[in-house]
DNA sequence: AATACGGGGGC
DNA sequence: GCCCCAGTATT
């Protein structure tokens, strides 16, 4: 079943010793590190997956500040931890983060489950995080593979081909499980993924600062920086939008609520998705002409009165979501009195910190902000 | 097995 | 510009 080992028991035991060393001496000084409570480790788990440490810190002390144990979190409301994750990216992280807490409260009476099967259970909690907290919160013998341990045991082994193909993330995993260091499984597993983050890097690793060189595999074959190969990505498609900011003379606008998913999708189809599913301006994706193609949308949603108005360019936008190149056409639409949308949000353009929004709304409302501040 | 999901930092 | 990051859920 499993392939021949690639260390001998000795050469294994001071892979080890060399590695949680290394660690111990190396190791950052990150804010989740500063005890083992198993609610901060998940949030921390969580806001890290696919997002790097230097985007996460910041987040995690405000959303530990303002929700500081599940129960703080079950019963919040979901805009305001949406809020509080607006800007750090997949949203979906923060809905099933909420969720889980509110599982948590009512299956487990509010204290963090430490059993495999009770964490695997919960909303946004994949094998991976499940591995995380029990080695790291509950000291249990789980070895984690993410990004960077998958990196480093594929060039321990000198591992072909896409780590994320096929069975070879497992092969991984098993090669994990056999490296964890059975004193200390937590700080085993923040060791391999520091060396990752760190030494050995996906581009130019720093092999001679590494603890373990002389088990690697790939070194030794000169192929460090041959593996892992490139993952295959899907081609990047561009999208135009055009996008209306409606304000009147006391800089107050008017942002549409997250879009619903399946009912009434009669509307520019595939927003949703684009606008991360947070608090948005009236958008529009564009075929030929923006003004008329934003003028024909806005008539349907806000009424006659917006067509009448002038349409300001502001600076173009540029932004991404996933394979998607997203050139957005911002426009000042200037109104004594704004109009009143059903269900929309009145607030003032210089303060988005009280509702939603992704990202690409903050770029747009920035540009608005920067043409009023000239005129 | 493939796809969707944000956003930014590093080169 | 391109790469990819302390992944997970859905189809």
């Amino acid at each position: 079943m499993n392939a021949p080992f690639f260390l001998t028991a000795p050469e294994l035991k001071q892979f080890r010793a060399k590695l949680l060393d290394w660690f111990a001496t190396y190791q950052r000084d990150l804010p989740w590190r500063r005890d083992r409570d198993p609610y901060r480790i998940w949030i921390s788990e969580i806001m890290l997956q696919q997002t790097r440490v230097a985007a996460v810190i910041p987040y995690f002390e405000k959303f530990c500040a303002r929700f500081p144990d599940v129960r703080a979190l079950a019963e919040a409301d979901e805009a305001e931890v949406l809020r509080m994750w607006s800007g750090l990216g997949y949203y979906s992280r923060a809905r099933n983060l909420q969720a889980a807490a509110q599982q948590i409260v009512r299956e487990h009476g509010g204290t963090f489950p430490a059993t495999e099967q009770h964490i695997r259970a919960l909303r946004g909690i994949g094998k991976y995080t499940t591995n995380a907290i029990l080695s790291i919160a509950f000291g249990k013998h789980h070895a984690v593979v993410e990004g960077n341990v998958a990196r480093v045991v594929a060039r321990l082994e000198a591992v072909r081909g896409d780590l994320r193909e096929g069975s070879r993330w497992e092969s991984l995993q098993r090669t994990a499980d056999h490296l964890l260091a059975p004193d200390a499984p937590g700080n085993w597993n923040q060791a391999m993924m520091e060396l990752g983050a760190t030494i050995c890097t996906p581009r130019s690793p720093q092999c001679l600062l590494c603890p373990v060189e002389k088990f690697c595999r790939a070194r030794k074959l000169g192929r460090q920086d041959l593996i892992p190969e490139k993952r295959k990505k899907r081609a990047t498609v561009g999208v135009q939008l055009a996008t209306a900011v409606l304000v009147d003379d006391r800089g107050r606008c008017i942002l549409l609520p997250p879009p619903k998913n399946g009912a009434g999708k009669a509307l520019a189809d595939d927003i949703p998705t684009l606008v991360s599913k947070m608090w948005h301006f009236p958008t529009v994706a564009v075929s030929e002409d923006p003004v008329s193609d934003l003028r024909g949308y806005l008539k349907n949603v806000v009424g006659a009165t917006a067509v009448l108005s002038r349409f300001v360019p502001l600076r173009k936008i540029r932004h991404a979501v996933t394979y998607r190149a997203i050139s957005l056409l911002p426009f000042l639409v200037k109104f004594k009195e704004l109009p009143r949308v059903r269900g929309a949000k009145i607030l003032l353009l210089k303060d988005f910190s009280s509702v939603p929004v992704s990202n690409l709304t903050r770029k747009v409302a920035r540009a608005a902000l920067e043409a009023a501040d000239h005129s």
